[in-house]
DNA sequence: TGTACATCAGTGAACGCGCGTTCACTGATGTAC
DNA sequence: TGTACATCAGTGAACGCGCGTTCACTGATGTAC
């Protein structure tokens, strides 16, 4: 390994580091008190240093949104990847409770996601990948359920879809069959994240008792919206 | 009129001439924005005279957060009074158009009710009445509706709530004949209040194409679900 | 292998900014006799 | 009605804090010949 290598590794190292105590940081303190000053101050370092591995504060944010995503999507896609194929509600319900244990365990994370968006930060492109990484667990879920004609379609005349053109295709066939399919599926996708928003952000304090229970409730109410069965 | 309610008088169009620039302030900047110093600075004075009427700054946002929780509870109750007492479904959609009219129109406000929580911010007992105007209308909604035979109830042997008894209560007879009743309900509450935060935050960009149509089809898919007809 | 140079990590001070809140004060307005 | 006192609104300076970012610098590490 010649020295530049090791130089390299070095450095690559100390990046991870910094992102690991960002992400510490942000999942006790939450994303307004992370700062590359308390960053710096908590590394034992100068926050001019920190400079030498991010261009700016932005940055290291998108990482950490970055980081998040991929997170919850990895939690995500390995609860439903632990189900048969041929479950299509299993795989619906695996999908379902993993993004809400994920979110109850990085509350802090989950709002920097799911919640206002930060004033001044504009998301960029990298992010919108690992962003659909969930969502891409239910399109697949409605093209497999489709074909193994465990997706009830049920054609509404002259009903017509609000979604995005290619959103409906690569939903598959069973959209063109079921023109409110897509937008049900969407429906029932969104409900699942204000589920866990408003669980998350109090706004069922004194209303739900039982969270699990409710939103085992949904999950089930909501795959057979969809037609799921 | 006395000397003394003169001044309590221009005393009192002052308070509101602030929370008036305030709120408009957080209706343009938002509530990252909104400080003391800006005040001062906007109104001409100085910021030490605003503690006169305010204080500190987290009494102000409560004052906000109220206002925010009325005139959301006030836009909702309007347009769904204006719908004849019988036609459930007719509230029930008025209602949700209303609740996504007004967020649209105030999304800095929304996001203050209904994206993450300010962190080191402690919504205070005050805040609970107002908080809770539109889904009172909700929870009318139905025992209207069981009374007019407008609401479809089928008992599930063995079915549990996982609501606050007291809740359960309140919304009537109905929910001891059907026990997930209740639980559907709260659902496609969160489910409205779900789509409009992923609207309005961004998460439905490149999924959506139509937004209203997309809403339009989601009250009517969670009146459904409700069981309103 | 040794030396001259280039690259890089990290420092510490500084810039310029904004914030919430306090406090002693000045004047104006109201009150009691 | 006039005067002495009390109340109140508003001021301006200050405290103490934190922030993101820049910049000239030192010293160590790597590279080319």
């Amino acid at each position: 390994m010649t020295a530049a290598n090791v130089r390299a590794r070095v450095r690559e190292q100390l990046t991870s580091e910094i992102v690991d105590l960002a992400r510490r940081m942000l999942t006790t303190e939450g994303a307004a008190a992370l700062s590359v000053r308390a960053l710096a101050r908590e590394l034992g370092m100068a926050s001019s240093a920190v400079y030498r591995y991010f261009p700016s504060r932005d940055e290291l944010l998108t990482v950490l949104i970055l980081e998040a995503y991929n997170a919850l999507g990895e939690a995500a896609e390995r609860a439903e990847g632990a189900v048969p194929r041929e479950d299509i509600i299993g795989r619906w319900r695996a999908t379902c409770l993993a993004v809400r244990e994920w979110a109850l365990a990085h509350p802090h994370e989950y709002a920097l996601l799911y919640g206002s968006p930060v004033p001044g930060y504009a998301a960029p492109q990298a992010t919108i990948g690992p962003a659909t990484r969930v969502a891409e667990l239910f399109v697949k879920l409605l093209v497999d359920g489709h074909a193994a004609g465990r997706l009830a379609v049920s054609a509404a005349p002259d009903a017509q879809s609000a979604l995005a053109p290619d959103v409906l295709s690569r939903m598959g066939p069973a959209t063109q069959a079921d023109a409110s399919l897509g937008d049900r599926a969407v429906l029932a996708w969104v409900s699942i994240y204000g589920t866990i928003s408003f669980e998350l952000f109090g706004h069922l304090h004194n209303v739900v008792v039982d969270y699990p229970t409710f939103f085992d409730h949904a999950i089930d109410r909501l795959a057979d919206m969809i037609g799921l069965r």
